[in-house]
RNA sequence: GGGGAGAUUCCAGAGCGGCCAAAUGGAACGGACUGUAACUCCGUUAGUGUAAACUUUCGCAGGUUCGAAUCCUGCUCUCCCCA
């Protein structure tokens, strides 16, 4: 099967440029996309556009990796109704490298000759002064061609139902060309025949071929990913905390499986294909068996397994299921006493932890102040908030439901020192009374 | 440079002198149901307070008024159109 096949079939595929099917049967290709320092870590829809580089690489081919630095101070206007904000450089470089590391475990750096690449366009373009740029560059290209982009029509012209537009700055008006240069750089200096991005970026990587075939007469191609969507339409990657991140300080290993595991069929019998190497009959198998049984969740077991594995590792996975099935079996109390300090912390590991003194404990008057002033503002921002939330019956410590938000706190400490808070069924703190 | 529109609680968006902590919708969170789901239903969404009530909030700074998100003045910012 070969990448479109295989793209394909994983419904992984939105469009391609004629022409690029061949190329990939020619040779080994070489083939890029970029990613732009916006955070510190990538997200999970991220992960998606980087599975397309590692479907690539399976292929046979040769996939780069582009950290942006550069573009990264620009803001990339495809998908975007307004106009970003600007990060510092400081700010920007904390963020390559974190990318960076995290790019290094997903794609094979030393297989010979289609071993992976990470390369910065900032390296490229720090020398680049701006009168050259607009010399060698944007003379190649017209404004005419520019503005018929998507991303930039959707911001200059007013909707259908006459909504004004927000407007762009020249700066990310600039973006494409910048985008397009690179891929002629690496055109140029890598052998790159070939970007790919998610479906959003389709304009800026034809303005790079563009740019490829004016500045040099050379053939370059795109193809460009679905972009993943949840069921309703609505952003993937996104769960009650905000973005779901591989980085395991961000979003820890346990939430990271709790994210797939708790993601409905329709996505899950999507998403297994995206974002696992499982081949055809193995997820047709998974899919029959999850058919007969869906309570079972074997999809999104699978899934959860499979990526919490690559992205963490087997440890961390083995500790998601560990302390999901406690913290989601019929435990009560009496599990959580019988477990040994060891096993509780190790269980607890990820979720938010805060310590506060003996005396602070005694002075807790009640639950709600211990809930929102003691352990200062964690589980809850007030106590209003607290108070609330104990009404709606939402509150629970060591597993037994608060009844009142006056109550006293005389809660029994598991190993004489902790507290299991819930705040819903999902939220779980730690309170370490030391 | 000229003309116009606008800035309201997480977002969108009503309010146009007291009944406004501010309609409605979205989103989020909590509860019931369930498969740690979907659907549906219910509740919550400025702070303190058991409550009555009080404090801070409607771009910023002043003013008018017994009383202002609502009126006036100045400022800042945003968008659109024309040159």
């Amino acid at each position: 099967m070969n990448l479109i096949e295989e793209l394909r079939w994983r419904g992984m595929l939105h469009d391609f440029m004629p022409g690029t099917e061949e190329q990939l049967a020619a040779e080994m290709t070489t083939g890029y996309i970029g990613f732009d320092p916006t955070a510190s870590s990538l997200h999970i829809g991220n992960l998606a556009t980087i599975m397309l580089l590692v479907q690539l690489q399976r292929a046979g081919h040769k996939p780069v990796a582009l950290v942006g630095g550069a573009t990264g101070m620009i803001g990339d206007p495809s998908g975007k109704s307004a106009e970003r904000n600007l990060l510092s450089e400081e700010t920007l470089q904390t963020n390559q490298a974190g990318i960076r590391a995290q790019l290094e475990k997903f794609l094979d750096f030393n297989c010979g000759a289609n071993s992976a690449e990470i390369v910065n366009n900032y390296d490229w373009f720090k020398e680049f002064s701006f009168l050259n740029f607009l010399r060698d560059v944007g003379k190649h290209i017209t404004v005419n061609y520019m503005m018929s982009k998507d991303s930039v029509k959707k911001r200059i012209n007013a909707d259908e139902e006459g909504e004004r537009a927000e407007g762009l700055s020249y700066t990310e008006f600039a973006y494409q060309l910048i985008q397009g240069y690179d891929f002629y750089h690496l055109y140029k200096n890598k052998n790159v025949r070939l970007q790919m991005g998610a479906s959003d970026q389709w304009g800026n990587i034809t303005t790079g071929t563009e740019l490829i075939r004016r500045m040099d007469g050379g053939k370059a191609f795109a193809l460009v990913g679905k972009l993943v969507t949840k069921s309703d339409g609505t952003k993937f990657g996104k769960s009650e905390g905000g973005n779901v991140w591989l980085n395991a300080e961000l979003t820890s290993p346990y939430k990271f499986y709790q994210f797939w595991l708790n993601l409905s069929d329709e996505e899950a019998e999507k998403l297994i294909k995206v974002y696992t190497l499982l081949p055809q009959d193995e997820i047709a198998r998974i899919t029959e068996e999850h058919n007969q049984a869906p309570h079972l969740r074997v999809l999104q077991k699978a899934l959860a397994k499979d990526v919490t594995i690559r992205v963490h590792s087997e440890e961390d996975y083995n500790a998601a299921v560990e302390a999901s099935e406690i913290l989601f079996g019929k435990g009560d109390l009496a599990t959580l006493k019988g477990l040994s300090e060891q096993i509780l912390l190790s269980v607890f590991e990820g979720v938010p932890q805060v310590e506060i003194t003996k005396e602070q404990y005694a002075e807790a008057n009640t639950v709600s102040d211990l809930l929102s002033e003691t352990t200062q503002g964690l589980i809850f921002d007030s106590k209003g908030e607290a108070k609330r939330m104990i009404k709606n019956g939402g509150v629970r410590v060591n597993l037994e439901k608060v009844q009142s938000a006056e109550d006293a706190v005389n809660f029994e400490l598991l190993q004489e020192k902790y507290l299991v808070v819930q705040k819903g069924k999902k939220n779980y703190y730690l309170v370490s009374v030391k």
